[in-house]
DNA sequence: AGGTATTCACATGAAACTATTCTCTGAGTTAGG
DNA sequence: TAACTCAGAGAATAGTTTCATGTGAATACCTGT
């Protein structure tokens, strides 16, 4: 492109009419003013909150439901209103919200009362204390801020398989040794079962009230949507049955929110640099691809080495038939790990590695047995032929094969 | 034929080990009075 | 003598290895008919 035609293409672009009115509108850190389908539990988590006002300690709050339901939205919400208010009438109420799933924060124990202390205005070392240390100069701080605070811990199911309930337990037994300051928990999960193997004593005191989310049906994200989409878009652009089709979609696959707006504003980045007029049902087809294609290459390229010479492996066996066994996986690891100069692991943190890719969403697998023929995880690769062999030239390239 | 025992090929768990990162401490060093 | 520096001690983590134990069902092996 000469630079003519390159200035050419700017000014048509900035003369281009853009789909977008808002994009922000579609993305899942937006808050709107009001939020619709969730009356019953914002009501519900409005009422037990609403003692802090008066300085009393509100029961800990465990939320649960899948992805996409509303949850941290619904929190969010309410903890900008109420804060409102208790800014008002002077009112010593704070709240600090964590999410557990940032790694770098949530790993151990340790970084995370550092981090709630540090929100808190201390400043606390990265490493190089012990323990029991920090908690101290967590308990400090909490102290000297006074009134009430109520952590909001997102993701607390990541939080508790990682580090363990203990400091859960210790959060909630706080309280007994606090003179001048109160706090409580609000505790948010997509696991529906996570509850269920935490210590009796966490539970009991982290769920002294509950409030599930049920995940909105197709009807009720037709109505998000299609409120969003007027914020986001311009008028007159959506082809007709299109907010039906992508909610109806969104709502099949569990009802996530989130997802159907992200699809939603995809197909339309799609469509607008396509050149298209309108934005019809096919781009939420390719949105559906893309999506899917970016979030496994983003992934994969984050991992370590290893991860990505064990992807790599899968990948070369995945080719056509669509069963993968993990002695298979490792054989050819591990010749790729002397073609690549790699030191070979042991097929034991194979296992694991396999397990975190399964866990990260890019490969399937299915512990199965074959009789006489031993026990063995089945692995599937679920993506297009055409990802599949971009990845691998990536990984070629990264691996330097 | 029907029932039981084996056996395979890993899965899954626990513990221990290694390398690395980070802060803190205190001895040694330096500069100014 | 106060301020500064810098190596080494401690604390903690990530990523592994080592050792130990578990496991589902196709087969091999019996048993009695």
């Amino acid at each position: 492109m000469s630079q003519k035609d390159l200035e050419g293409f700017f000014q048509g672009f900035l003369k281009k009419e853009s789909f977008f009115i808002n994009k922000k509108a579609l993305q899942s850190s937006y808050m709107p003013e009001t939020i619709n389908h969730r009356e019953k539990e914002i009501k519900q988590l409005a009422n037990i909150l609403a003692p802090s006002l008066r300085n009393d300690k509100p029961s800990n709050i465990f939320l649960y439901g899948k992805p996409g339901a509303g949850k941290t939205l619904t929190v969010k919400h309410i903890i900008k209103n109420i804060l409102s208010v208790a800014k008002q009438s002077s009112v010593n109420l704070n709240f600090l919200y964590l999410n557990c799933k940032l790694r770098k924060i949530s790993d151990t124990e340790y970084r995370i009362i550092a981090q709630l202390g540090r929100e808190l205005g201390r400043t606390i070392p990265t490493t190089g204390l012990p323990t029991e240390e920090v908690y101290k100069m967590f308990s400090d701080a909490i102290e000297n801020k006074g009134g009430i605070i109520i952590f909001v811990l997102d993701e607390i199911d990541q939080l508790v398989k990682k580090v363990g309930d203990e400091i859960l337990y210790n959060l909630t037994r706080m309280n007994e040794e606090l003179k001048k300051t109160q706090i409580g928990i609000i505790g948010i999960s997509n696991d529906l079962k996570f509850a269920d193997n935490l210590d009796p004593r966490v539970r009991s005191s982290l769920s002294e009230e509950k409030i599930s989310f049920s995940p909105y049906d197709a009807i009720q994200l037709q109505a998000i949507l299609k409120e969003r989409c007027i914020l986001a878009f311009k008028e007159g652009i959506l082809e007709e049955g299109l907010i039906e089709k992508c909610s109806a979609f969104a709502a099949s696959d569990g009802g996530d929110a989130r997802r159907c707006l992200e699809l939603m504003r995809v197909a339309g980045e799609i469509a607008e640099r396509n050149n298209e007029p309108m934005l019809k049902i096919k781009h939420l087809d390719e949105a559906e691809e893309k999506i899917e294609r970016d979030m496994v290459f983003e992934t994969v390229l984050a991992q370590p080495k290893q991860f990505q010479a064990v992807m790599y492996s899968i990948l070369s066996i995945s080719k056509g038939n669509s069963y993968i066994f993990t002695g298979d996986v490792y054989n050819i690891y591990k010749t790729l790990c002397i073609k690549a100069g790699l030191r070979p692991l042991t097929q034991r943190r194979l296992t694991d590695i396999v397990a975190e890719l399964d866990m990260l969403g890019i490969i399937n697998t299915k512990v199965i047995s074959k009789g006489r023929y031993g026990r063995t995880k089945q692995i599937t690769v679920s993506l297009h032929e055409v990802v599949i062999d971009k990845i691998k030239r990536s990984l070629e390239d990264v691996l330097e094969i």
